[in-house]
DNA sequence: CTATAAAATATTGAATACAAAATACAACAG
DNA sequence: CTGTTGTATTTTGTATTCAATATTTTATAG
């Protein structure tokens, strides 16, 4: 244990990686109480160290916390949801506005190449890979962009994992076209171009979770 | 002190408050260490409740913390500024392509009432009233979108705050043309075009504040 | 059997204590 | 006078403690 802890600066980023972990991994199931004294005792601590942690961790909403009743794992719903797309697709518009205005070629090409191997009628095996090349595509353009401030909003607010919660994403034959095509704005250095369109990609997403969400859950979040 | 305490659910939002009080008002300079123990004692308290509240203020990024060093009030560089306007871009820029989409007719006549007084010409008096209503139209903005989660980055990311200190704002006559610009394309339901209106105006604040800093800033931060 | 009240238990809130680390400062060497 | 080392002091990091509050369980009445 010693070791684990040492090969992080502080016990704080190693208590704030478990947590976090721990939530995106469904070990901690949203709604759960987190109950301080046994957490603290799994992760080998003592409840002053957790608490702070779990402060940081509900300014990022990915804990909830009640006084006097203590932190539970976040659950959204679905108007949470939304919002998270609405504000993604204006983060996006405006990356991709910059990427289109500043990419080099070489970044451009790196763009293209993360979905050179799959075409519209890809094999299910593919398509696995393809949720993978999807973010991929969707975070280099932020890095690309390089905003700080678009980085921080996003990692703070969880826009991106939060995003790609499994069962949530389109099928790759319908965004595989709709990628292809900002890039190619991209590449014309169209900047007001490459906006519309990732807007337009997003917002149709941002469609597709109500539908599912619609299917799913009955209208005060609980499960079908 | 009992009372005053006892006027909050609980002394986090009391703590809470008053930190953020005391930075607002330089009571805590920008720079300025933050001793535990010296401050809890000045606040009636122990470290603990007050670490807490700090790690909470740190996320909202008005205090930083090094570990093993502590926490320092926050100060913020040219760049830091410039993200807070972009951010503001974003956000508002959702915001209205919202109250475009949404907003009544009573709504969009409140919006224009907030500038009805005045006109390019104005006193200097009305100046500083226009000050007033310009942030209450932005402000106003967000309210009318109601997007829970622009609220929240707003909030955390005190953007409004930052965006309002004094001597960064715009000449009146410059910007009066613009917000009626912004009402017409709400009033016509345009959202894309108000949308881009707004991140337009946005966007020449944002170079201002620029080339203010500029002519009272070093490239270090430090002023000249 | 259901609803309410009381008691027992679990959990949080906050102060305190103390070890580990950082900082300030004095003594000394060059 | 400048820089370096060692020591004293301050401050942070974390565990522990205990009172206040919330939750669960048990007992009792209807």
């Amino acid at each position: 244990m010693e070791n684990v802890i040492n090969n992080f600066e502080n016990l704080n980023t190693y208590l704030y990686k478990q947590i976090k972990d721990m939530v995106w991994e469904k070990k901690l199931m949203p709604g759960d109480k987190i109950i301080q004294e046994q957490l603290a005792a799994d992760l080998g601590v003592s409840r002053t160290p957790l608490i702070k942690v779990l402060e940081r961790l509900t300014s990022e909403r990915l804990i909830e916390y009640i006084p006097r009743r203590g932190y539970f794992v976040k659950r959204l719903t679905l108007e949470e949801m939304i919002e998270i797309f609405k504000v993604r697709e204006v983060l996006e518009g405006v990356a991709v506005k910059e990427v289109a205005d500043k990419a080099t070629d070489s970044q451009i090409e790196e763009l293209r190449g993360i979905f050179s191997k799959f075409d519209t009628d890809m094999c299910v095996e593919l398509k696995n890979e393809y949720i993978e090349a999807d973010q991929e595509f969707h975070s280099r353009l932020i890095e690309i962009a390089d905003i700080q401030l678009i980085e921080d909003i996003n990692e703070m607010f969880n826009i991106y994992r939060f995003s790609y919660q499994k069962g949530l994403m389109r099928d790759p034959s319908e965004t595989i076209d709709e990628h292809q095509g900002i890039i190619d704005k991209i590449e014309e250095h169209d900047s007001r171009g490459a906006q519309l369109l990732i807007m337009d990609h997003i917002e149709i997403s941002s469609n597709n979770i109500n539908k599912i969400f619609q299917e799913k859950y009955n209208q005060d979040g609980t499960l079908k």
